[in-house]
DNA sequence: CTCAAATTAGAGTGAAGACTCAAATACTGA
DNA sequence: TCAGTATTTGAGTCTTCACTCTAATTTGAG
């Protein structure tokens, strides 16, 4: 992978890997099927890849990455603005969203790396949700703040889930819903 | 299927099916694993059912439907009773509860009967806490508590496809909490 | 008890999967 | 330009999958 060659087969690659994670699931992401949509062959393929699991785990990362494009970003983010992002992503960016909803269940067995990278990938970011509602309601308890994030960061990928299911789903209206409701203080 | 030998080594095939599918996914559940975990050769498992797939789509459906056992019952449910009942379904059956998930999220393609069949149950779910919530809430318009109540009830989904990741999570605690603030009027 | 039907045994089939390899071709630094 | 390495080709290997088939065994109704 020296030439400009390889690194746009690869590139080609990795996109039909997750077009085809995104749309058929592991079950239909086949050597053959990876290649075809790229427009390789299976030599080629192996020339750049040691396995197909390789390929797969690439895409699954990035989509993990891409969840929370910006994680050392230490800034003051709105709560408003975390959750917005995460619409933005679950919406334009349904394909990665798939896989990473899809990995969260059933593509962490047998691999625990990733396992653990989606637990310690999802502690992140309820800290980050901690900080923000800390932020904008100084009067509440850093362990309410703390279980509140949890709770909103977990209902979030719940509609996410459900978004994955049926692709008319309002993700905006209920994800703006949800934070009024969760911060609604009695 | 007519002398009872019959009917005990269907219940093997299905009881294998499934821990095969919450275990280690539709990937690792191969006939001859089947046939193995229940104690039987391919030759019978083809006698009982048509195909691999008759014998998952029965454990899906059965998980779907655990989900929510009585949907009949339209007596006048405590929202905390159809909370606790959900959190019990993930706890204790948390088998079945890997299957609705998994299926929620990849199963349902190239099968668009599980697909609808979960939505139609999602929202049948999401119409029986609506009620709930009105019951307990009679000044909250009927929108209110539909909107309420969808929210909810894909958090939910999100507290149980966060249980699967890690088995440690508390989804006792996570789920009250959501109830609360949900529920929780300015 | 008997016999037809149900069930089980277990080797075997064809298709599809991941992956390999040696030869041909394309690229690029010197 | 050209030598050497990267890349591509595409037929081929080996394994595993879902599923089949025939013969043997077990079941239970009459």
């Amino acid at each position: 992978m020296r030439y400009k060659a390889g690194l746009q087969t690869r590139d080609r690659i990795i996109e039909a890997t997750r077009g085809l994670i995104a749309e058929t699931g592991l079950e239909g992401t086949t050597i053959k099927a990876i290649c075809e949509r790229a427009g390789v062959l299976p030599g080629s393929f192996y020339n750049l890849f040691d396995s197909k699991e390789q390929a797969v785990l690439t895409v699954v990362r990035d989509a993990i990455d891409a969840v929370d494009p910006d994680p050392r970003h230490q800034g003051p983010d709105s709560l408003a603005d975390l959750v917005d992002a995460y619409v933005q992503f679950v919406t334009e960016q349904s394909e990665l969203a798939r896989v990473y909803i899809g990995i969260a269940v059933s593509g962490s067995r047998g691999h625990p790396e990733l396992r653990g990278r989606v637990i310690r990938h999802h502690e992140g970011r309820v800290a980050r949700f901690a900080g923000a509602i800390s932020a904008e309601h100084p009067e509440m308890s850093a362990d309410d703040a703390g279980r509140r994030a949890e709770t909103l960061v977990t209902a979030l990928n719940g509609i996410a889930l459900h978004r994955v299911l049926d692709p008319d789903f309002d993700v905006a209206t209920h994800a703006r819903s949800l934070l009024t409701d969760i911060l609604t203080l009695a």
